[in-house]
DNA sequence: GCGTTCAGTCAACACGCGTAGAGTCAAACC
DNA sequence: GGTTTGACTCTACGCGTGTTGACTGAACGC
């Protein structure tokens, strides 16, 4: 995301804008890489082509640009919009839509790279991203065990994320969305339907 | 995991080896709570009733401290040894074994809070433990998809230690084994019998 | 007993990090 | 067109890190 294009004599607020977005993006990459604690500030500038001072300047602290880069509105209406039957289709497809959209994959990788050692990751992951989903789940879920069912289809998803996309586990990385779907899909919907 | 007990007039052997597990345990402890990059040689040092530069002297490098804290000998055997029907309930006693034996706990913390950040972490959880147990589950399993279903498999159990034991989701960590294995038990079953 | 060995400590090095404040130069304004 | 504004850079500080080599003193072997 390094953004060569500096074309003289452009607006303050667009140049402004544009370095802002440049370092946003090079800060997304290294921490989606690497993780909150191997990602410096010179790094990020060095990859914004810009001075590491203009980063605090416009973030302010290393925690900030965390937070501003990690920022991840988990989109929950197909979640909410599925019912029983639909409920694990909806699922894998929410998870799958956030890491191959070129647009989300980098903040979801950044977070989730990051979530097992950077404490504010980890509540960001419990609370906002299997937080919101598991409420949502629970409610179509419904029964005594509505909680427990939903936060054990969130921790499947979950789990399949990282072996795929963090961790790269070969036998998950290669293979097409329709063959995950086809293979996990009535395993979810035992979580789904008590048996 | 700080020994005091030093008593003195113990032999040069004896004490070589005690401060070396000591070191050891310590490690094995902050790398379980905050990960590679966070866990510093001072603070091993500390938490084991030590000077850094001992640390060193026993395990040569930052790196090579970790590498012998983090082996991790993974027992495949209650996989190998399960049929069809049985193999869900193993899965999950498997890795309910690894977090709640005291001893193999903090290996299986260190390792696991590590694997997103550390490349060599990344490798042995990638290699080692989901690795063997994805062939011993494989073969279990059979058929066409027997390598994907016992990916997916693995990644379930891996998620539901990192949601239980790494993030602490509450609607995970607050249950008891019993109730995880009823819920979670056919859901596994359906990965491992094709519908 | 005495010289040797070696577990353990001390003090220091070089490095990279996050961060701060003064300086620079072009766009913005009147 | 001169002054002001503000986006950006330069230089440097202080700190904590992994790592090293010289030192110390007690257990060891004869």
């Amino acid at each position: 995301m390094v953004d060569d294009e500096k074309p003289m004599s452009l607006t303050r607020a667009e140049r402004r804008r544009r370095s802002e977005a440049s370092i946003l993006g090079a800060a997304r990459e290294l921490l989606a890489e690497r993780g909150f604690e191997r990602t410096t500030i010179r790094g990020v500038a060095e990859r914004a082509g810009v001075d590491p001072a203009l980063v605090m300047q416009h973030f302010g602290t290393k925690d900030d640009l965390f937070a501003a880069a990690a920022t991840w509105s988990v989109p929950i209406h197909g979640l909410l919009g599925a019912g029983r039957e639909d409920l694990p289709h909806a699922a894998i497809e929410h998870v799958l839509d956030a890491f191959e959209d070129p647009e989300l994959r980098g903040t979801a990788e950044a977070v989730l790279r990051s979530c097992l050692t950077h404490p504010a990751a980890g509540t960001i992951v419990r609370e906002q991203v299997l937080g919101s989903a598991q409420a949502a789940v629970a409610t179509t879920i419904g029964g005594p065990d509505a909680e427990l069912r939903a936060a054990l289809l969130n921790a499947c998803t979950l789990g399949l994320s990282i072996a795929r996309y963090l961790l790269a586990v070969p036998a998950l990385a290669d293979v097409d969305r329709a063959d995950l779907e086809r293979v996990l899909g009535p395993a979810l919907q035992a979580l789904v339907d008590p048996t």
